[in-house]
RNA sequence: GGCUCCAUGGUCAAGCGGUUAAGACAUCGCCCUUUCACGGCGGUAACACGGGUUCGAUUCCCGUUGGAGUCACCA
């Protein structure tokens, strides 16, 4: 059995979308699972498109994401990727398009943009709909020679027939038929002398040995085109395999817009990229049980492509968050605290013990944005209404929330350690001899000493953050905010 | 609009002729608790519709409807 190969073909136009990132994953994922190679060819054939400093974009995504290539050009003693650009000045592309315009498979075309325009025929979603009539492939071989001679800009068409079907099959999608009339001729050599990308794929695959080709479905139906092409050749066709689309919640492709749409936006948002690869392997693909977490060497080892599913999925950034707090909530505390430290230090600038801070929010956050909310309120205590002194379940209100306060002043001044052990203990007493709940004591303290609804952690481990004068001094506050209510 | 593809809860999804139609996220409720969260337990919620085929269709076929993709000298 030969080696499986498979490629990622990127065009270097921007930020590296999750769409792309999700074929690369599968491709790299096919390629592994069957102890096969996996390529990185950046497709930039496109000089218009071309955008500064998207190739290290997509370089460092890679690295980063643990999908790493297995060959290319000898670069510095190391394994660049394929570039098209520099597999262009080889001039390749060019010779294998001669070749076919001998066996009568393409063709000069020398018509001019204007010409073009009067082929359009209708106007759908504001898209011109236009086939090419084939108006050059009629040119003798004169007249073409007499042009090529004259210097006149010229692209290279695929001459595909009229009549008849083409049939490709597809490892998902099974066989599909359509009729040759719907292929147009498309431009395989453009002006610029440059490949279409349509050409220097098949090419390029071809000559990469590549066995499995997996991409977007979008490109299912110009498939037919690329066969016809490989036959044109009479190269074998690579076993096909067209990825279900990921969608917004609109369920439209996955745009810009939707604001993390791409990988960078993603981390930028606070996410691991160990989640977001989990995330996306399951959007389109489910493992034989009904395991969720999976690390890139799990995922390589379980990865079945036939399980990918043929319908679209909705990329739910819920549910990425749900599986980014497990990611975190599964995180050494030291690791997490190192990439905690930014986000605390940026919401708190007093002199606190971020560390234990860190280890109180782990397990409550999902992205580490997340944080800010959580601990604000050791940095200032904010204006707060008296009313959160009621609780129902805890039976506390305004009246008796005053009465602890004002009873558990006086022991927390005179209390030296202010642990949290001991702390709980000086009112473990007091409760006690109170003859009450825990909460009915708690509560109103947490509630003085935050000012908040919800926090992190319990009274007594807030005032061990706090310090002893801090905690007090919001007591006293309270009391004072309860005494004017 | 032509062509192609798709169709199980709000979302991701299992299922591949006979099931009480899994599981996860979200949502709701209860328990636990020094509040919330975490955790535990439970609930609500789906086979788009119509024809076939079959003893029997979520599952196979056809149609309808709905959705998506594509139709460039972009990839």
């Amino acid at each position: 059995m030969t080696k499986i190969r498979t490629r990622y073909a990127p065009s270097p136009t921007g930020k590296m979308h999750v769409g792309n990132l999700r074929s690369a994953l599968y491709e790299f994922l096919i390629a592994k699972h069957a102890g096969g190679d996996f390529m990185l060819r950046i497709e930039d054939t496109d000089q218009e498109r071309f955008v500064e400093g998207a190739t290290e974009i997509i370089y460092r995504t890679m690295a980063k994401t643990g999908l790493i290539h297995d060959e290319g050009p000898d670069k510095d003693g190391g394994y660049g990727p394929y570039v098209q650009s520099e597999r262009m000045k080889t001039g390749i592309y060019m010779k294998y398009a001669k070749e076919l315009i001998d066996k009568g498979e393409a063709y000069y075309c020398f018509c001019d943009k204007e010409r073009l325009a009067s082929l359009k025929t209708e106007i759908v979603e504001g898209k011109e709909i236009m086939i090419y009539d084939k108006h050059c492939l009629h040119l003798s071989k004169e007249e073409v020679e007499a042009n090529l001679a004259a210097g006149k800009p010229f692209v290279i068409r695929q001459n595909n027939p009229t009549e008849g079907t083409t049939t490709f099959h597809d490892e998902l999608y099974g066989d599909i038929t359509v009729n040759n009339s719907e292929l147009d001729d498309m431009i395989l050599i453009k002006s610029d002398g440059y490949p279409t990308y349509n050409f220097a794929n098949v090419v390029d695959d071809h000559t990469m040995n590549i066995t499995h080709v997996v991409r977007g479905n979008e490109y299912l139906s110009s498939s037919p085109k690329y066969v016809r092409l490989y036959e044109a050749f009479g190269w074998e066709v690579p076993v096909y395999v067209h990825l279900p689309l990921i969608t917004d919640e609109n369920h439209k492709k996955l745009s810009k817009r939707s604001g993390h749409s791409s990988f960078e936006d993603l981390i930028e948002q606070g996410f691991l990229t160990e989640a977001i690869v989990n995330y996306i392997a399951l959007l389109g693909w489910s493992p034989e049980d009904n395991r969720e977490i999976f690390s890139l060497d799990e995922l390589i080892r379980d990865f079945d492509y036939r399980r990918i599913s043929k319908s679209p999925a909705v990329f739910d950034i819920v549910k990425l968050r749900w599986m980014n707090g497990e990611y975190l909530k599964a995180m050494d505390l030291d690791v997490f605290y190192e990439m905690a430290e930014p986000y605390l230090k940026a919401a708190l600038t007093k002199d606190l013990d971020l560390k234990k801070i860190a280890a109180m929010v782990k397990t409550r956050i999902e992205v580490f944005p997340d944080i800010a909310a959580q601990v604000d309120f050791f940095e200032e205590l904010g204006e707060y209404d008296p009313a959160m002194y009621t609780h129902k379940k805890m039976k506390t209100n305004a009246e008796s929330s005053l009465e602890v306060l004002t009873e558990v002043l006086p022991l927390l001044e005179e209390q030296e350690d202010y642990s949290n052990d001991a702390l709980y203990q000086t009112l473990l007493g007091y409760v006690e001899k109170k003859g009450c709940k825990n909460g009915y004591v708690m509560w109103p303290i947490r509630t003085a000493v935050s000012g908040k609804q919800m926090t992190p952690a319990g009274a007594t481990e807030i005032m061990e953050i706090l310090g002893k004068d801090e905690s007090l001094k919001r007591i006293r506050k309270g009391i004072e905010l309860l005494q004017n209510a």
